[in-house]
DNA sequence: CGGGACTTTGAGGTAGATCAAAAAGTGTGG
DNA sequence: CCACACTTTTTGATCTACCTCAAAGTCCCG
């Protein structure tokens, strides 16, 4: 795993959802950076910092955190390999929000100077990071409403579900069990709800034969029905060819 | 008010956050588009359809909808004169959610391909629409922390600052009564809570002496308490000269 | 003057929080 | 390999913030 290897997943990404030419490609390939290895739960964003650095996701998960006054925490997003988790950061360089591992995690870490400097060369490429970004909030639009308009067992599934149609994105679903390495206080952080609760809505998960959570591994008995739970619908994310 | 007058305002937000020199001043003013008045309450730009326009909200409010299979709505974001509601559709022009008048508004519609050729031809113009919608992210991630962790009446509060702070941008907070023709309804679709409970929270507000809501009028008493209530801090909406 | 949308208040119910504690897993150093 | 500390999972019992249902009051407009 060199550390291009993480440049070559945000291609993809990218590719996904923004037609990119060769040139392009060789672009982001040839970025500059420096890899990091982020031992479990440490913060390498901090809330309200300057940043000069954008940090793509090379192995692991990261989530990116908000705070109350009286310390109740709010995963807003988690990112997985492939994610340049805070790429808003080179057009907003202070940070609103923390990033931190879930787990261990690999990032690279690119200069914003380098990601404008493409920008200001290529239209597409311009085009492709504010398209990037602008998926970034139609997850978290997703989120408001599934956070907000839902009941638990429906938010416990939809975090299940989309982080499966992402993790897996393009692949089979059928390669179970997947590594799944969030903890039942992570999975509460995202949904807004307590850890107790989590772990009474996987027992109904898996009770209801969905979905089966067991040491970091993610085993899904019945696709349709999580789906139907958790009133899921892949298009937000954006992992399509089409538009 | 001239068909102009909506494009200026959105000139003087972007310039708030992004530096415009006059040759891209000049090509903002000079979008094309039409005007139309829409209203109360009906949808301008439907869920799931492809757009080729973006809407800048000339005067009124305009919420933007999801909703769940139930029925249940919420509202994800409030924009007000001066936004272009989803210039995130010039990258991504399938609409994940709805666009609805909040009472009567003035929209002008943008073709998609001016703001594209824009971007196109001005590196500065494409960072700045790119940051708008970076800025719109970032409310959507603080709305998530609110409306997740935050008790009724702080939500109710923070809104109610978010309002404030924006439709009186860079003015005095003191021009009061203002304007603020949400109903509760609404209020409570876009905190995820019932319409009765947001109206309790509003007396608990108003017994408070924090702020007071009468026949579409908003009357602020105490905004440091009212502050407190919603453990709000601006920065996020970006409204500052810097960053 | 009548009808529709919004506001206000009351009474009672419930989803999820809180508190508490045991069980299971994970890692570290001796 | 075991002992110890720490984190995570699991379960039970209780509590409460907010919802639901219901109805009256108010405002607005034709």
């Amino acid at each position: 795993m060199t550390s291009s290897h993480g440049l070559t997943l945000w291609l993809k990404r990218l590719r996904l959802r923004s037609a990119l030419d060769d040139i392009d490609a060789a672009a982001i390939l040839a970025l500059p950076g420096q890899v990091q290895r982020i031992s479990g739960s440490r913060d390498f964003v901090k809330m309200g910092e300057r940043v000069d650095h954008a940090c793509l996701i090379v192995s692991g998960l990261a989530g990116r955190f908000s705070q109350t006054l009286g310390g109740d925490r709010q995963i807003t997003a988690v990112h997985i390999p492939g994610d340049m988790a805070d790429l808003h950061s080179v057009v907003l360089s202070r940070a609103a929000t923390a990033l931190q591992g879930l787990g261990d995690v690999t990032i690279y870490r690119v200069p914003h100077d380098a990601i404008k400097a493409l920008a200001m060369a290529s239209p597409a490429l311009a085009e492709a990071f504010w398209r990037d970004c602008v998926v970034d909030a139609a997850v978290l639009s997703e989120w408001q409403l599934v956070n907000g308009r839902l009941p638990a067992l429906a938010k416990v599934a939809h975090l299940i579900c989309e982080m499966v149609c992402r993790l897996t994105a393009g692949g089979q679903k059928s390669t179970m069990p997947l590594d799944f390495p969030l903890t039942q206080i992570q999975l509460g952080d995202a949904t807004s709800l307590t850890s107790v609760h989590v772990n009474r809505m996987l027992r109904e998960l898996r009770e209801q034969g969905a979905v089966e959570m067991k040491d970091r591994q993610l085993r899904v008995h019945d696709w349709s029905r999580l789906v139907a739970i958790a009133e899921f619908d892949p298009a937000y994310l954006h992992l399509g060819k089409g538009d």
